[in-house]
DNA sequence: CTAGGGTTAG
């Protein structure tokens, strides 16, 4: 108990708390005070309202008895709102009361509300000093409080009380606790406490698997859940979205499908919660099919339903559908919240569909949505890949709250439009920001030092990586050095690079080498290359076209023609080319192959005719170089 | 007077 009371936080409130008392409104309560019309209290509605019958309180019938004055304060504080917390603290410092009840129900009320989460432990510190015995009641209430609060430092301090009042055993304080430790990204902290004590319940596995899958441990969360199975457990629909959720990151389809099993075996109820937790599930492990028949299948839809299908879709590449489905779901009068926006901005980057993304922009404008974080670093992400730089760098520029996402959209926008220099400036002014960059920074970063053929600033900053950030290169980033190097010429340094690599070289890697073959016509090493790369990725064409265009530039004709030869004997899967293009608002996608475009003829007459009018002035070129 | 649920960018 009295490690409680030296802590910082609360002495903080408390300070507060005197602040307070001190203040005019609160010399309203002289002793002694007076008790009369409580029952107005109970229509009380703001604390303008609540002061006024607190003072006429005092001012007509004082409180006579101790136990009046008691439930008068106790009553006062449980009608402040969330901001009343300076007077309800002043109330609460005189509350001298040593009923147990009276703080439980002052601290569940703080604790229900995130605003005044830190009233709640002010309340409980109070009925410490007052020398009150906290039970299995009040603890759960300030755990929560805690939680809500990410303060583990001061959940711990409850947690070495819960422990020295032999209060573990009781399931509400270990469920809470564990939950604290759970929303505070403390897997490990997690697991001890359940596997504190032998008693468990639906709610102790739910809160461990989810503390898992949150912290990344998807697998471990899964294994507990069939762990608990043996124990003859069976779920109920909350621990069933956990769990879904938990395959959902997975992407393990055959593992979806079993759990879906699992659901109807089980009669679960599939509500809302269920039927959004199978929608994302299945997206996300990739049946498209299977989550359209959920979504429809589902009588009760949110805001969240259409969100995990919008964004899913996106994640699938199938842009143009998630748009699709976003124009579905305005039809039907559903407002979108932020999240849907960043999934229509996500699916307007990657199609191109710029003039949807401006009417996000000014739909996030017109209804006073902040472009910041989540919105503003989609925004970014969306002008920079649909080739408005400019756009992109002005909201960028419009944000208060940057963080790494921010800063590598920009830059890799950048460095895509070629703007290196200006992508490494951006680069340099995220140390001064204290904005620690990431993988995918350097991915921006080294991308624009290739196109700018920067070999030294490229080498430093890739040194930097683990030197100074201690983040440990991965194979694109190997890739991008590579490219570095062989498009600087040094192509047997780039051998040499990729030959001291600590980890195994990627196609990426290797294709890095081959491009640098190409463009110096490297045909020999070339040749070797391609084999590593058929090695690493059979069946895949991009390496035999690069090799075969070395052939061709090295007028090695016959060669060319064998390996082309060689391509088709093996049938060769083709990777599927895609790209949009957006005409007055309406995105149009081109795959590979197919010919569904209304105006696919007129299309493919226009593309003769301008390979027609290529070949003429190819041929003119070709010309030149023979001269 | 008590605890656990779904969707989010580079």
């Amino acid at each position: 108990m009295p490690s409680l009371l030296s802590l910082s936080k609360i002495h903080k409130a408390m300070n507060l708390a005197s602040l307070y008392l001190s203040s005019p409104i609160n010399q309203l309560a002289p002793e002694p005070v007076e008790f009369a019309a409580l029952t107005r209290l109970v229509s009380c509605k703001s604390i303008a309202q609540l002061k006024q019958i607190h003072a006429s309180i005092i001012k007509t019938k004082p409180p006579q008895t101790q136990e009046q004055k008691q439930l008068l304060y106790a009553k006062l504080i449980l009608h402040c709102s969330d901001d009343d917390a300076g007077y309800a603290s002043s109330v609460l410092a005189r509350l001298d009361s040593s009923d147990v009840f009276v703080y439980n129900e002052t601290i569940r009320k703080f604790a229900r509300s995130q605003g005044s989460c830190f009233m709640a432990l002010v309340a409980f510190k109070v009925m410490l000093e007052n020398g009150v015995v906290p039970d299995r009641y009040t603890l759960p209430f300030v755990l929560k409080a805690c939680a809500e609060m990410r303060e583990v430092g001061v959940g711990r301090v409850v947690h070495g009380f819960v422990v020295k009042c032999g209060m573990v055993v009781n399931l509400y304080v270990k469920n809470t606790l564990m939950r604290l430790y759970a929303v505070c990204g403390g897997v490990g902290d997690v697991q001890k406490v359940f596997d504190g004590s032998p008693e468990r319940d639906l709610v102790s596995w739910t809160t461990l698997i989810q503390g898992c899958v949150k912290s990344g441990l998807a697998k471990e969360g899964i294994d507990a859940f069939f762990e608990m199975g043996e124990e003859n457990l069976r779920a109920d629909e909350k621990l069933m979205v956990v769990v879904l959720s938990g395959c959902a990151r997975l992407g393990d389809l055959q593992l979806a499908r079993r759990m879906y099993r699992y659901v109807c075996e089980n009669r679960l109820n599939v509500d809302v919660f269920v039927g959004n937790a199978l929608v994302d599930m299945y997206m996300k492990c990739g049946d498209l099919d299977f989550a359209w028949k959920v979504f429809n299948d589902m009588d009760e839809k949110n805001v969240v339903t259409w969100n995990a299908m919008i964004a899913g879709l996106a994640q699938l590449g199938e842009f143009k559908e998630a748009l699709s489905v976003f124009r579905r779901m305005q039809k039907l009068g559903l407002r979108p919240d932020d999240i849907t926006l960043v999934g229509v901005l996500n699916s307007c980057a990657n199609s191109g569909a710029l003039e949807l993304g401006k009417w996000v922009n000014a739909f996030i404008d017109k209804n006073g949505i902040l472009a910041d974080g989540y919105i503003g670093n989609a925004l970014v992400d969306m002008y920079a890949k649909c080739g408005s730089i400019d756009e992109a760098l002005r909201v960028f520029a419009s944000m208060k709250y940057k963080d790494v996402y921010s800063y590598t959209s920009l830059i890799v926008g950048l460095a895509a439009h070629g703007q290196a220099e200006k992508a490494l400036q951006v680069f340099a002014e995220m140390p001064k920001k204290v904005i620690k960059p990431d993988e995918v920074t350097f991915v921006g970063v080294l991308t624009a030092c290739s196109h700018a053929g920067l070999l030294q600033e490229g080498q430093k900053h890739f040194e930097d990586m683990s030197d100074v950030y201690n983040l440990s290169p991965l194979p694109e980033h190997y890739g991008c050095m590579v490219d570095i190097l062989g498009r600087s010429g040094l192509i047997d340094e780039a051998e040499e690079f990729i030959q001291k690599m600590p980890i195994e070289p990627d196609a990426f890697v290797w294709g890095a080498l081959l491009g640098a073959c190409s463009i110096h016509g490297r045909v020999v090493q070339g040749k070797w290359v391609l084999e590593k790369l058929i090695e690493i990725e059979p069946g895949k064409d991009g390496a035999y076209i690069l090799m075969s265009n070395i052939y061709s530039s090295a007028s090695r004709w016959k060669d060319a023609l064998k390996l082309r030869k060689s391509m088709k004997d093996q049938k060769l899967k083709k990777a599927p080319g895609c790209s949009s293009i957006e005409l007055d608002g309406t995105v149009h996608e081109f795959r590979k192959g197919d010919k569904s475009h209304p105006k696919f003829q007129q299309i493919h007459a226009m593309l003769d005719n301008i390979t027609f009018q290529l070949k003429n002035v190819e041929h003119a070129a070709n010309s030149c170089e023979l001269l």
